[in-house]
DNA sequence: CCTCCGAGGATTGTTGACAATCTCGTCAGC
DNA sequence: GCTGACGAGATTGTCAACAATCCTCGGAGG
């Protein structure tokens, strides 16, 4: 899937806060960070803003794209519905041993939440829903989902300070984990939507008054 | 979103059929076809590829990207549940002149059915779907279903020819109209899910013998 | 007759320079 | 003091030439 390393560069520098939304990205500096050509930079910049990533406008250059709330909504909307398809395919085709897997995953993460580990805690949660998308092998989904999943790094960061989160997604998780394993479809969905729904109330319930500044 | 002429030339020539899945794209023909420096074919190529339209190999060039049958699948399951979505929100914003409008696409589908103007009941269907859409107001989940159908032109082609079809699917849009006009986006979301089900197992049947040459 | 190899043409990849446009500070006029 | 035109610098847009790679076709050897 990786095009260029300035390409790959950029882009994780972006996801990992390096450069802030709104930002400008100018390509003079760009070319210095990654030691590509303009002509590469242009291409990773053009590649990036199909994705979602920057925007860029005519002779005004290129920027990190700024998501507003009320698009992080719809994103995570789209989300909710993308993920339950995932997960109903997910309880169709789990391996014993991927079920294992899930369920020890579910395992790590009540201890985390026990222990008030909430880095780890959203570590865990990462790579559960990563688990439940490798087990659907479900490309289509796949690609649109980790796409919008990168648009939505830096209200996500926001979620994860929000307090009692936790406690409102561990149990929603396990009841992924439970359909999943119980080669439950409908179910799986279902508990996969509701998890997701809580997502989307909680980002609702931002309205942040540092605000869209 | 409409960004040069020769990428908008180019996508609807793909679109229409003009250049065949798997034919190459040589950048000399469409400087002259488009008019355009090879700068801007290249360009356009390229936001192509993201759109998933085309395919570019290093050193090999850009062909029309062929979409397999099971990824077509996928493609439309991921359709289904972004419609299902959309109509459950089309449901719940609709407006008293939109409903009378979906009515009276749903009068037109039921006469050109009767008549046997399937080319006419095609773009009725196509009409109604973009309504619903209209009417939803999602601009993300629109763009991700507007790019989706984009690659599937080809196979939707030969949907359409599928005898029996229309019969199948108008009482399923009739449910659809129905459901949104009523207001009740549950029933809405089910409805077309039901109907985009059942052209996934039509797409499903299609195991032509004439094969993917 | 088949296979392997190489030269030539066609096509794409990349670069650097130049043109167009925007941004922002400066200064004249009111 | 304020407004608006002007121009220098910075940044992006575009192009044409050159380099690298691939593909085809023809021929030599077996």
């Amino acid at each position: 899937m990786s095009k260029t390393p300035a390409r790959d560069g950029l882009r994780s520098a972006i996801l990992g806060g390096e450069y802030l939304p709104g930002e400008r990205l100018v390509e003079a500096q760009l070319m210095t960070r990654f030691e590509a050509s303009r002509f590469t930079v242009r291409a990773a910049l053009q590649d990036l803003a199909g994705e979602g990533l920057v925007q860029m406008e005519r002779n005004r250059g290129a920027h990190v794209r700024k998501v507003p709330l009320g698009e992080a909504v719809e994103i995570t909307e789209v989300r909710m519905v993308l993920e339950g398809l995932i997960a109903a395919r997910a309880a169709e085709r789990v391996t014993d041993e991927q079920a294992s897997e899930l369920d020890e995953i579910g395992l790590l993460m009540r201890r985390a939440v026990d222990a008030q580990e909430y880095r780890r805690y959203s570590d865990l949660n990462h790579r559960l829903h990563s688990l439940v998308r490798q087990i659907a092998g479900h490309g289509t989904a796949d690609r649109i989902v980790e796409t919008l999943r990168g648009q939505l790094v830096r209200h996500q960061f926001m979620l994860s300070l929000l307090p009692g989160r936790p406690q409102t997604s561990l149990p929603q998780h396990e009841r992924v984990i439970a359909a999943i394993r119980d080669r439950d479809p409908k179910a799986a969905e279902t508990a996969m939507r509701d998890h997701i729904a809580s997502v989307i109330e909680a980002l609702r319930s931002i309205d942040f008054p540092g605000g869209p500044a």
